[in-house]
DNA sequence: ATTTTTCACTGAACAGTGTTTGCCTTTGTG
DNA sequence: CACAAAGGCAAACACTGTTCAGTGAAAAAT
């Protein structure tokens, strides 16, 4: 009896739905304007209903965490292409700055927010996270193979690059850069992920 | 008389044991936990009271943060005695390291929270921020004055070591760098900025 | 000395939040 | 037809930041 598979399918269908949904007013809203009641208002169900669907609004979160890493993943296979490891590192670079400056939702989403981390169990593994890790990882493996770098730690290497596009996007997001001339806007940004990319990691080819 | 001078001391009493108790439960409970009600509690006056003495939680927050960055700037001070500015900067490195991981909630509030910068005017300036700013970019001026760096744009440069601390020590708090072994703790990260300011950025002496 | 004014302070109320729970109605099964 | 199961709902709970009419005591003015 096909019953129980179409319960099963429309449960999906609504989990599916509440998710889109979720996400579309996230973007358009920013999450600080996004509450469970809103969401569920949207959709024209009851707040009760979303927890039938979700756990709680940490694995909601995490669901759209999700979306956010698919779009941001999206951006970045296509640079897969590019041959020259130092090439794609310097595009990458200029994607992750474009992506984060045009989706500052999703970027918090993404990197800074605590509440969808609580959802990744502590013995259980950040999939997501670790594919994008992966990406840089890779191309960083071959700028080193292909002897563009002293130092060989691929990891230590990736992880401070990582550090510092990721540093320089939250101070810009938190409205922390004040502290330099206003005039260094996202183009003053590019030329030192240039600089830093291309003069202090990897050496002119 | 000195009437209006008493009241006047007096205010600004109590608007010190609001600061100091805000302050106590913020890093004692962090701030999720730290509402205005339990802070009213605590100094056992009632909740509208703070609204006498800050205009809201974000005047209040930004009242915190100026003393958390008294402490950083406490902790910083003392390096300036370092008359090598290639050491300088790796000293500061470690400190910054350090300070970050032992007091996150002071962090939080320097570096990520929005909700202090709220209370900091369009146009008005955010001195705390730039006055420490200052301390680092006077190091990196030092290191490219005596010669230590192909790149002699300070502002360019400083920025991005700031940023590679910052983007580090925040994927840390976030839970961000479950991607990486967790063998690589705290040394692992030392190792990478050592590696960063050493080896990239300002060339071996 | 008595009245008036001033002012710090209160606590209830408002509008919102995430989450839980008992009930109800619709659906599918024996 | 009667019974069981399950999806959905509305109300309630315990919070949050913020506001505001009212209170009572101290200071100023009469």
């Amino acid at each position: 009896m096909g019953v129980k598979q179409r319960r099963e399918r429309e449960k999906e269908e609504l989990r599916q739905l509440i998710l889109k949904e979720a996400t579309q007013m996230f973007l358009k809203e920013g999450y600080e304007r996004t509450s469970m009641r809103k969401i569920a208002n949207k959709i024209e169900y009851s707040v009760g209903t979303l927890y039938l669907y979700y756990k709680n609004k940490d694995e909601l979160l995490y669901a759209v965490q999700g979306v956010a890493f698919d779009h941001f993943l999206n951006y970045m296979k296509p640079l897969m292409d590019i041959e020259h490891p130092v090439e794609r590192l310097k595009k990458m670079g200029e994607i992750y700055l474009f992506f984060s400056l045009q989706n500052p939702e999703y970027y918090d989403l993404m990197f800074v927010m605590e509440s969808p981390m609580n959802a990744v169990e502590k013995h259980e593994s950040w999939n997501k996270g670790e594919q994008l890790f992966g990406v840089l990882r890779k191309t960083v493996q071959e700028c080193v193979e292909q002897g563009f770098s002293k130092e060989k730690n691929i990891n230590a290497l990736s992880l401070m690059i990582w550090s510092a596009m990721h540093g320089m996007v939250t101070l810009q997001h938190k409205c922390r850069l004040q502290v330099i001339n206003s005039d260094e806007n996202r183009e003053g940004m590019m030329k030192a992920v240039n600089y830093m990319l291309v003069n202090a990691f990897f050496g002119e080819e």
